[in-house]
DNA sequence: GAATCTTCCTGGGCGC
DNA sequence: TGCGCCCAGGAAGATT
């Protein structure tokens, strides 16, 4: 599944195939694909037809082209990828992907674009930009580690106030964004610290900790990831090269933790799974 | 308001 | 071989 990584893989790929293009065409199929658009896609579809793409932005996981419609009003056409979301450029006339929601049309006649998914996670909708550039919908949405707006202390100052278990806080978008169960997963191995663990009974270091781990993570996935992509696909099937090497906890159970030789554990959590080593990371005495 | 639970969806993998 | 079930996942919305 895309994680903050490879989702802005997709953007550098937005940016080099899509920005400084006008859209003539767009065609959406299937009810899920146009999210909170009351009018429908055709309305959608009218509404961005004649703009000019102008940026490729993210923020976490979400994706957004800022669009320049022909009265000079700017809004954004937003995308989250979901689980199995893919935007792919190709020829117009490649055969259609069997999950194929979106098609994309530019005035060049040049590859089209289209989002492709599988299980319907995923979906595009129509913001308005707020002032400081972000999509209304996003509003919610913590920076990422990976932004220039990321303010570590002040995170930790949040994350501290949390009664709650850390891996949960981890997660959670208003807090943090883009950091999803695989990379929670690694950075809570990394700072030797079991998810389950109070956020509100860390220090402050171990927080700055963790919270460095994880950018740090994301930032290897990156450079890894990045040139694992075909120049055509703005993203592949989300598995970069990366997942096949360096996880160390994430679905490792039973495998020797790479630091202390100790079996990987599998534990239930949120209705699915955290890896974690049980020396390294031993599990608090009580969790309410 | 904070914390937690439920729901959306479908292909792959597994057990029987 | 094939059927049916479980599982994976982010985030919105509901519920406590």
């Amino acid at each position: 599944m895309p994680e903050l990584p490879e989702v802005e893989v997709v953007r550098r790929g937005l940016d080099t195939h899509v920005v400084g293009r006008r859209i003539t065409r767009a065609d959406f199929r299937g009810a899920r694909v146009v999210r909170r658009h009351v009018p429908g896609p055709a309305d959608l579809s009218a509404r961005i037809t004649d703009n000019l793409v102008n940026a490729a932005r993210r923020r976490g996981k979400y994706l957004w082209l800022v669009l320049e419609a022909p009265d000079g009003h700017h809004h954004a056409l937003l995308i989250h990828l979901g689980m199995s979301g893919q935007l792919l450029v190709e020829e117009p006339d490649a055969p259609a992907e069997r999950h194929v929601h979106a098609r994309f049309g530019f005035a060049d006649d040049g590859l089209e674009l289209r989002f492709v998914d599988q299980r319907t996670f995923g979906g595009i909708a129509l913001a308005e930009l707020r002032r400081d550039g972000i999509p209304d919908p996003v509003g919610h949405i913590a920076p990422d580690p990976l932004e220039g707006a990321w303010d570590e202390a002040a995170v930790v100052t949040r994350m501290k106030s949390r009664n709650t278990a850390v891996k949960r806080a981890l997660l959670d978008q208003s807090l943090v964004s883009g950091v999803g169960n695989i990379y929670a997963d690694e950075a809570l191995w990394r700072a030797g610290i079991h998810g389950e663990r109070l956020a509100s009974s860390l220090t402050r270091p171990a927080l700055s900790r963790l919270l460095r781990h994880a950018r740090q993570v994301m930032l290897e996935a990156l450079s890894e990831g990045g040139t694992s992509f075909d120049a055509l696909y703005v993203n592949v099937n989300g598995a970069s090269g990366y997942f096949d090497r360096s996880l160390n906890a994430y679905g490792q159970e039973g495998r020797p933790c790479r630091r202390c030789g100790a079996a990987i554990r599998r534990e239930p959590f949120m209705n699915r799974s955290s890896f974690s080593c049980p020396r390294c990371q031993p599990r608090p005495r009580i969790r309410a």
